[in-house]
DNA sequence: GTATAAAATCGTTGGAAGCGATTGAAGACA
DNA sequence: TGTCTTCAATCGCTTCCAACGATTTTATAC
């Protein structure tokens, strides 16, 4: 006995018409036949009365419909749950750092929410300089940094991409004369930057 | 998803262990690694980890394995109610002659109920000539007669055997005397017999 | 008696399920 | 560190079953 004969029986049970069965599960006629002659031989028993060209459900037919369809109703609820378990649940926490955060956060929470809604996502500000530590004890899952490079061992670290450096300055202001900006003309002006540990 | 894959499931997630899964069921362990991996894909879903040559139930897993349970046990509940409905059941009357009863009848009864333990029998004594319209009725479902030929329209007769009919008479009797014995002397006799209709 | 409708049956074929052998990976242990 | 063992995954092969189309059988309608 599999589900397959179950379904097909359940069909034949509810039209009391093996040809409509079949077209019903696009299947032949001959093979809805044969699988109810299988079922009946394997449970031992008549679950079609035979009347002329109609068929009847025997006693015992009507008590296996019952159970046929209590068995495609929990087919139908192991692939409803199995669908849950599949999702990915669970909470992730994030550094990264404000300025990156406000550009690029919101359109990825929104799609990361829409695929999976039973995970939670955090971010917080990226001023700590405990990295690594916060990565291997689980404090933090993943951080978004703007730096140059970083190697710390048992982190993995991917490069994602470049972005320019840009000196901006008020209308007014010495570098903002014209002509090249030398790194010694930075060292001595006053600079609003990102703190890169 | 077939109650054979979810039958191999079950015994692979109890034994958390393929090669001895396989020997239970007694099938190959390369079966075994087919039916799990199809019953993956078709769910779309990891049954098992893989930790090494370790295996463990995911959360799927363990979602699929109380199913599967149930389904088990749903199947041999058919087979069990199944049973119970290939019994014949219900009750059958039979008109018979009390002699031919009490001669037969004991060990018939006897293998009758222990074949249909449902089904009971009632037997009426067949002094009632209207035997076409009680079973048309319904009121008897069979009778058994002591007579030469019957001929019912609806009613289906089978001869089942032939009985001597002998001359029975008490020592000391005229017709006991020996000698041949004619219907002219039977016709001023005084006959104990079965009234035949 | 003829036509029609429907299930049963038969022979054929493609695909799936099982198998044995091999591979690959991970522990166990010297 | 290297070897051995264990176990699941994979591969190629074979067998068998399920589906099919065609035909037969049976019963009902006309």
């Amino acid at each position: 006995m599999e589900l397959r004969q179950l379904r097909t029986f359940r069909v034949v049970a509810e039209r009391l018409h093996f040809t409509q069965a079949a077209e019903e599960l696009h299947l032949a006629q001959s093979s809805v036949s044969a699988q109810i002659r299988l079922l009946e031989e394997e449970l031992g028993v008549a679950l079609f009365d035979r009347i002329g060209r109609r068929i009847l459900l025997t006693e015992a037919g009507e008590t296996l419909l019952q159970y046929a369809r209590r068995m495609e109703t929990m087919d139908r609820e192991i692939r409803h749950e199995l669908r849950q378990d599949e999702q990915i649940a669970g909470a992730l926490t994030i550094r990264i750092p404000e300025t990156v955060a406000a550009e690029c956060i919101p359109p990825v929470v929104e799609r990361f929410h829409a695929r999976h809604p039973r995970a939670t996502l955090s971010f917080i500000n990226c001023d700590d300089v405990r990295l690594r530590e916060e990565l291997n004890t689980g404090r933090i899952d993943l951080a978004f940094l703007l730096t140059d490079e970083v190697a710390l061992p048992n982190v993995t670290v991917e490069p994602l991409r470049s972005e320019p450096l840009m000196l901006v300055a008020a209308p007014g202001h010495p570098l903002a004369a014209g002509g090249a900006v030398t790194s010694a003309m930075l060292q001595e002006a006053t600079l609003l930057h990102m703190r890169v540990d």
